[in-house]
DNA sequence: TGTACATCAGTGAACGCGCGTTCACTGATGTAC
DNA sequence: TGTACATCAGTGAACGCGCGTTCACTGATGTAC
């Protein structure tokens, strides 16, 4: 049962954002192929039909999932620009919020490790998203020459990864909460 | 061949500490028992002699790997207290060496997201141990209250992880190493 | 202290299972005339 | 525009393989007398 070719495309594109989802949520080792196109509505022989293996659509689905991270944040600081929007971003990404939707969160926080130990292309894919995510906090700090504005966002960066990863790794509640709180705060005063 | 009670405790600890390697070099799911008994040389059979799972050879790798990165730490603070020995703590964690040798190094930048996914004594063991470098830390920063110590000890904490993270996903020699000279050089005037 | 027996650490083969990947088949879609 | 055929997205079964786990067996160690 041939589909048009609109449908091939919808398809695709469905299957690569369902994996975007499962691979933050149980790992990229944790995530089969079978139940990922279960996610994606189909069965999985119809896989390969898509991607050559496994490793593409990780690539295809890590560089999507930083991706469309990056773009939120360059959306909400086209709108609101300056320190002020900058706050806001870091607020939202070091939250209670994003902590507990691992899959529709960041990747580097969901995958560090995983995405560290990946294949070239998969650690590209990052790479890019980290320098995108770099250079937009870095446009904000503007009160600074360019260059000490990109080595700044680079700890911002440093900060709202690492926070929001220990703020998963701890079970007790109020531990979670004030790594996020402290992080927060720390990060709105520079 | 039965071995005697001493051979057989020293066999254990050495599956454990080699399991601790290898799960932060290829991760928790990409480990397999057989290649980690093999580690330990042996076969994979006798795992369950010293073993109910591998939930349990995990929960006590994990739970060594950062308990023996803290006592270094504590040890090391110990010997070089204050605000200078702080910072050579620092430095140390957020370096390049650290950096390229995942197996030896901090398993919640090694395992941040799969920590994050594992069992509750898996999280107990990682939490109890982000806890004691916490402490460690906010010992070190005398010049503020107990209270204020902590909070910052969490921040600091959140930056040496998220940019030793980074730092291992980034393949560009040149931006990892300066995410790791920026997050030292913040972190040593804080 | 020496002997006889029970224990049990480690081996290596096997278990069922899910993995990534392949393949014969299907039938609706796309193409050629 | 209508018909005949080729294409190929998706299905479902199967491939070999490594996974976590179990088990019969071994022989040196530990225990009882």
């Amino acid at each position: 049962m041939r589909k048009s070719r609109q449908d091939t495309e919808d398809t695709r594109r469905r299957i690569v954002e369902s994996a975007a989802r499962e691979f933050r949520e149980q790992g990229i080792d944790g995530t089969g192929l079978a139940s990922l196109m279960a996610a994606a509505g189909m069965t999985h022989g119809g896989f390969y039909k898509h991607f050559a293996s496994k490793e593409q659509v990780v690539e295809e689905s890590v560089a999507l999932a930083i991706g469309s991270m990056v773009d939120a944040m360059e959306r909400s600081l086209a709108v609101s620009p300056g320190e002020r929007g900058l706050n806001a971003v870091i607020a939202n990404y070091v939250s209670a919020s994003h902590r507990d939707d691992v899959g529709d969160g960041c990747p580097l926080a969901a995958l560090g490790g995983d995405l560290a130990r990946a294949s070239d292309g998969v650690r590209d894919a990052a790479e890019q998203g980290i320098r995108r995510m770099i250079d937009a906090i870095a446009a904000e700090l503007d009160d600074r020459t360019p260059a000490a504005a990109r080595k700044d966002a680079m700890v911002l960066l440093s900060t709202m990864v690492g926070a929001l990863t220990l703020a998963r790794i701890v079970k007790d509640e109020a531990l979670s909460t004030t790594i996020l709180a402290q992080a927060r705060k720390h990060l709105a005063s520079a």
